[in-house]
RNA sequence: UGCCCCCUCGUCCAAUGGCUAGGACCCCGGUCUUUGGAUCCGGUAAUGGUGGUUCGAAUCCACCGGGGGCAACCA
């Protein structure tokens, strides 16, 4: 259906993998990775990664595993695994191989014990208070722990026994010897290996010593053959270790570490833990709520996994770090709906319109197009018109400005598909509000044409009363006011700065009657208002739409300059 | 405060010591239009600063300034 060909734009790290396929630096075909931890679910920020991880493997012939980075069993869950795996897929991305970290602990614990032989290695039974504090500071060198020198027999008989049990959670740690001194924090003898007596997801109580980051991210590349390990750059430092490990550990050709910037979108947050507030304290309705940026509330928003690739692609890969503006993620979501959606008439504030001239009872069926003459896919409707009709309450003004090219009284106006209607008579209530509109329609120009080739300014949307299907529209904003929640001056909480209008209800809105039969998940272009979405919440004569993304307005900034 | 990374239009990304610093988004005009959509045409707008190397610097070097990361038995 999307006929876009795809072909990402060139980076620094596209480069660098063409360039090691050209001189045949790995003497086998690349192969990338992507690395989840299985502890929440998959967001825009991933998207970036995913899409640079695969379409690295695809464009160069290359392989892509699929690896849980399982190594912290307080945290893990198997409902993250399967939610990143659907959300992978959802992408349009499919892995060669399924592997998980967690697989890999009886080689590492080898790993351990062969650094530990080589005096590379030691079992630290210090507190954790006192590793932190004899780690040092930026400015102050560490000192050594006092179990830093005990001897290599000692060293693996702790080590077996910490991974028989017999230790109690946080009683030793397998630490790397390197230097305590070291200008890379990192390297302050790391701690590789710790006691943890929890249930793993996957190995349930059989394995009670857990590697840490560090120790298990490199070498599982290596185990598995990676060529080019990716990570964003709060990873720089780490690549020291990783060099460290897979040396020590004797991989020939070690995968290579390159970082690049991460995603971050303006008006949103990603951090687990802010999710987690949001969900937790019902700011939003679940982890797949469309204002959300999860893959899972962008999917109900109605955003395909195409628009997203192309928004992926048009952020680019660098090693600045960046803010992307929201105007970018809704241009690449437009253009991807436009060419794709049927349109459909809804009005979303129904103001109620009599054609005095129509006669009682009758019905027209108008021919309607799906799609506009310039997108390049077929498909039309009959739409029914009667007597009496809904138009958008905003398409009238009794007393328009300049430039207003919609109804006012004594004005004639286009019925999309339909008529040119002349406004007779405003009828209002008690109050004075206007609460009916008695327009006159001229049969001649039925389809939208005047024989007589009178033009009229403008076109606007409407259904047949009588036919309309009532619909719950939900309107969605940003979740925040500003674009940068993350940045908030200390003591300042994310959730002061939630949009308070980021959803908004819309009950009464009344749809043009095809689309009752579609199914939920069909996505429209109600036109002249946005695309839409039918929503999951969606019941049989109580339809719900979410909007996915407005249509550009070059009225609404017109009328916002006055 | 030590180490590391980064700094090009408002935003994102190019320019790999050599042509007028290019493209996309946004914005502003205009064209066209049965969506104030889309399309098409045009426009505004940048190399953080100072020195240096060089025939030639966004690119290399130095210093200054600014932004970010690292002191978890998280990843």
């Amino acid at each position: 259906m999307c006929v876009s060909t795809e072909t990402p734009r060139r980076d620094f790290i596209r480069d660098m993998v063409a360039a090691d396929q050209a001189s045949n630096k790995f003497g086998r075909p690349i192969c990338t990775r992507f690395p989840p931890e299985p502890n929440g679910f998959p967001h825009i920020g991933h998207a970036k990664s995913i899409c640079l991880n695969f379409g690295l493997a695809r464009e160069f012939g290359g392989r892509i595993h699929l690896r849980f980075d399982d190594t912290n069993p307080f945290t893990e869950d198997i409902r993250f695994v399967e939610a990143i795996k659907r959300d992978i897929r959802w992408l349009g991305f499919e892995w060669d191989a399924e592997y998980y970290a967690s697989d890999y602990f009886e080689q590492l614990y080898d790993i351990a014990v062969k650094l530990v032989e080589k005096g590379k290695a030691y079992v630290d039974s210090e507190t954790e208070d006192e590793v932190r504090e004899h780690r040092g500071t930026v400015t102050t060198p560490g000192t050594p722990s006092t179990y830093r020198d005990r001897s290599v027999v000692e060293n693996l008989d702790l080590l077996a026994r910490m991974k028989a049990g017999e230790f109690p959670d946080g009683a030793h740690v397998l630490r790397a010897k390197i230097d305590l001194a070291h200008h890379n924090m990192i390297m302050r003898d790391p701690i590789l290996m710790r006691v943890a007596h929890a249930t793993h997801y996957r190995r349930g109580d059989t394995w009670c010593l857990y590697p840490l980051y560090d120790f298990a991210h490199g070498l599982s590349d290596a185990i598995e053959g990676i060529t080019h390990s990716l990570c964003t750059l709060e990873f720089k430092d780490n690549k020291e270790i990783y060099d460290w490990l897979v040396t020590e550990a004797g991989f020939e050709k070690p995968p290579e570490q390159t970082e690049f910037a991460r995603l971050v979108l303006d008006y949103t947050v990603v951090s687990k833990r802010k999710l987690l507030k949001l969900v937790n304290d019902g700011h939003v309705s679940g982890w797949d709520d469309p204002r959300l940026h999860t893959l899972s509330g962008i999917r109900r928003r109605g955003v395909t996994p195409e628009a997203i690739r192309a928004f992926c692609d048009s952020v680019g890969i660098a090693r600045k770090p960046a803010r992307t503006e929201m105007a970018a993620y809704e241009h690449a979501v437009r253009n991807d709906l436009n060419m794709r959606v049927p349109r459909v008439l809804c009005v979303t504030r129904p103001l109620r319109v009599v054609i005095t001239n129509y006669p009682e009872g009758e019905v027209d069926e108008l021919d309607a197009s799906y799609y506009p003459h310039d997108v390049p896919l077929e498909g039309s409707r009959k739409i029914p018109f009667s007597r009496e009709l809904y138009i958008e309450r905003d398409d009238f003004m009794e007393d328009p400005p300049r430039k207003f090219f919609r109804l006012a009284p004594g004005r004639e106006v286009r019925l999309r598909y339909g008529y040119f209607i002349t406004c007779t008579d405003v009828v209002k209530d008690a109050a004075g509000n206007v609460v009916e509109l008695h327009c006159t329609y001229d049969p001649a120009t039925r389809g939208g044409n005047a024989p007589d080739g009178r033009k009229v300014q403008g076109t606007i949307h409407w259904v047949s009363a009588a036919h309309a299907v009532d619909c719950e529209l939900r309107l969605y904003d940003t979740l925040f006011n500003v674009p940068d929640p993350d940045g908030l001056p200390e003591g300042q909480d994310f959730t002061s700065v939630l949009n308070p209008n980021s959803l908004i209800v819309l009950k009464g809105a009344k749809v043009e009657p095809g689309v009752a039969a579609d199914p939920v998940g069909t996505r429209y272009q109600f036109e002249r208002t946005g695309y839409f979405i039918s929503d999951e919440d969606s019941r049989p004569g109580a339809l719900v739409f979410n909007r996915t993304v407005t249509l550009r307005d070059s009225w609404a900034k017109e009328a916002a300059k006055s």
